[in-house]
DNA sequence: GTCAGGTTTAACCAATTGGTTAATCTTGCA
DNA sequence: TGCAAGATTAACCAATTGGTTAAACCTGAC
C-alpha cells in the first residue's frame, strides 16, 4: 500500500533528496544516482516512484508548492503605508531566502534554461504585485513618492534582496569574508535595502 | 603553418563559436558537438586545435579576456564627484551588457558551480573598487553622502545593473512585455538606476 | 610531379547516465 | 504456514558525449 509508514518515508525521502540535489545543482547537473544515494536508495527504485527526472522535478518544485514565498508576498498588500508594506517585504523576503538560500540562483538559472515549466511558481505572486501597483500608483499620485514605473520599483526591490546570493561567490570574494562574514552582510541588508529602497523614490 | 589566413580563420571561427555557445548553455551545457557545428567544422578538428574541453573554455574567458569590461570599472575612479562617477559607472554598465546581454548570467552562473577558475575576471575591477570605496568614505566623512558600507553601495549598484538581465524570463512574463519592451525597458533603467542610486545615498 | 607538413575527416572508443527488467525480499493476511 | 502484492535490488540496455586514431586531403617548396 501507499500509506504505510515505510512507503511515505521512502517517498518523502526521495523527495527531500531530490529538492536538495537539485536546488544545489540544478536540473542539468543532478544525477539520478546522486538523488538516490542522498536518499540512501537504490537508483531503480527512484523510477519505480517516479517515473523519471522530469516528472520527480516537477513533482518537487510545481506540485509541492514553493517552500514558503507566497506568505512573503502578502506582506506587499496588507492595509497599511507603503513604506511600512516594502519594510515587511523586504523583511519577509529576507527570512524566507534565509531558509532557502539557494532556491533564487536556482530559479533564475532554471528560468533561463526553460521558462515554460517554473513560470507557474512566478505567476503565484501576480494578485498581490497587482495591488502593489496600485498602491504605489496612488502614493504617486499625492505625491509622496517621484514618478516611478512601478515595475522599476518592484524590479529593484527584487533585485537588492536576490542577487547578493545569486552572485554570492563574487561578493566573498572581493570582499574577502568567510560564510560568517557574508551572513552578517546579509543581514545587515535586511533593515537596510528597505530604508533605501524609501530613500530612493521618496518625494 | 600557423599564420595562414585559413588558420587563424578556422581557429577564430572556433573561438567565436565556443563563446557563444559558452555563453547561451553554460560549461556544462555545451556539447562540443555543438560548437564544431556552430563553427562549421568536425569535432575532431576541435580537439585538434584544442585538446579538451576546460583548456577551451579557459582558452575563450580567460586568455582572451573579458570583452571590454575593464574599460568600465575605470568609468568609477575617474576625477570627478561621485555622483558622476556612479552615473558614468552605470552608463557605461549598460552599455557593455547591452553587448553581451548574456554575460551576467553566464558569469554569475559559471562562478556558483566551480569558482576558481573565472574569479580572476573579477580581479580586474579590484584597483577600482578600491579607489571607489575611498572615495564613498571621502564623501560620506563630508556629509554628503549617508553613513553607509561602501560594499553594500557596490553591492546594490551592481545588483540594479545585473539583475534584470539575469532575471529576464520573469521580467518579461509579469510585464508582460516581448523582446522590444523589454529593451525599452532597460534602457529607461540606464539613466534611472543611477539617479535612484544618488537618492538612497544623498545625505 | 612529388614529397613533407600541417589540416580535415570518418570511424571508433570508453565513460557516463537515464531508464528498464527480472529476480529477490518484505509484509500483511487468509 | 503460505501466498499475493508491494518494495527493493543487481544487472543490464541504449543513447549521449568527450576524446582518440588513422587515414585522406590540401598546399607550398623543391
Amino acid at each position: 500500500m501507499s500509506s504505510t509508514i515505510t512507503d511515505t518515508s521512502t517517498e518523502d525521502r526521495i523527495l527531500e533528496a531530490a529538492r536538495n540535489v537539485f536546488l544545489r545543482k540544478g536540473m542539468m547537473g543532478t544525477r539520478m544516482q546522486e538523488v538516490a544515494d542522498e536518499a540512501g536508495i537504490n537508483k531503480a527504485l527512484l523510477h519505480y516512484y517516479f517515473r523519471n527526472k522530469q516528472q520527480l522535478f516537477e513533482e518537487v518544485f510545481c506540485v509541492c508548492g514553493q517552500h514558503g514565498m507566497q506568505g512573503v508576498w502578502e506582506e506587499l498588500t496588507q492595509e497599511r503605508p507603503l513604506f511600512d508594506n516594502i519594510r515587511a517585504f523586504v523583511a519577509a523576503f529576507h527570512v524566507a531566502i534565509e531558509r532557502e538560500p539557494l532556491f533564487p540562483h536556482f530559479l533564475l538559472n532554471e528560468l533561463q534554461r526553460d521558462p515554460k515549466h517554473l513560470l507557474k511558481l512566478v505567476d503565484l505572486g501576480r494578485g498581490a504585485r497587482e495591488r502593489f501597483f496600485q498602491q504605489v500608483m496612488a502614493a504617486q499620485q499625492r505625491g509622496e513618492i517621484i514618478p516611478i514605473d512601478p515595475r522599476q520599483l518592484m524590479v529593484n526591490i527584487m533585485a537588492w534582496c536576490q542577487f547578493p546570493h545569486v552572485a554570492s561567490p563574487i561578493i566573498k570574494h572581493v570582499g574577502g569574508m568567510d560564510q560568517k562574514a557574508f551572513k552578517e552582510f546579509i543581514q545587515e541588508r535586511s533593515t537596510l535595502v528597505a530604508e533605501l529602497i524609501i530613500r530612493s523614490i521618496r518625494a
